[in-house]
DNA sequence: ATACATTGCGCAATAG
DNA sequence: GCTATTGCGCAATGTA
């Protein structure tokens, strides 16, 4: 069914060993018998018991592959939201110091509320520019 | 070599004459015999490519979601430390506010130069705050 | 009913 | 000299 197969390099000169022996297996096969060696067999069964782990590891790592994407997005829109919220905050306050520098300049005002509202509309979002301020 | 493999399910009763075709080829191969009917031979053959394909196409997703998961990661950076640029931006002009309000409510100055230095020292940052006002 | 795609598994080569 | 990883073929199964 299968020739003994070559991937890569030559014999390798170290398992000259085992592929004397494969190839014992390799004749026996081909005259129909079955390499039943226990040996032969118990590495089979090792090594497939190995691949099997591999593979296991293989999809659990691609699970968490999958999962490390999806909350990085989420961390992503998150920042952008946050970023997009700050500059509103910022551009707040700005145009609030331009009107009240401007009134300053206008009247030689001394008020108590030294506030003014914006040039533009009360902007968005839940937080307030001043809440750290006293 | 390999006996009909079952996975999961019962014969399925359409397949039945692909099963007697197999039955056929097993029974040769249980005699030694190849099945080297030039349709089944065509069949492997074809399937062998789908399943390089296939597993071609895995890779390359494999490699695709590296990248994503690498440019993700940077995209994440980038935007945590904006926000840190813009959270520093903020409380610096918070700051500047507090002082500014400070010296108002002491003597009354209509000083042209409305700005004081704020409290703490000059803040980090290539960004000037007021470099969208006027 | 026919062909390609996907998946689980075993084998052998090779890497570590 | 062992397990781990990889490329590949096979057969079952999924999909269209």
């Amino acid at each position: 069914m299968s020739a003994p197969r070559k991937r890569k390099s030559e014999p390798t000169p170290a398992e000259a060993a085992h592929a004397a022996q494969q190839e014992a297996n390799f004749a026996a096969m081909a005259r129909g018998e079955i390499p039943e060696n226990d040996e032969y067999r118990l590495k089979r069964a090792r090594n497939n018991e190995a691949v099997n782990r591999t593979r296991q590891k293989k999809k659990e790592e691609e699970v968490n592959t999958s999962v490390k994407v999806e909350t990085l997005r989420m961390e992503n829109s998150a920042l952008e939201r946050k970023v997009e919220s700050l500059q509103k905050e910022l551009s707040f306050l700005k145009e609030m110091f331009m009107a009240y520098a401007k009134k300053e300049n206008g009247a030689a005002s001394t008020s108590q509320q030294p506030m003014q509202q914006p040039l533009s509309g009360n902007l968005p979002g839940p937080s307030n520019p001043f809440s750290s301020l006293q």
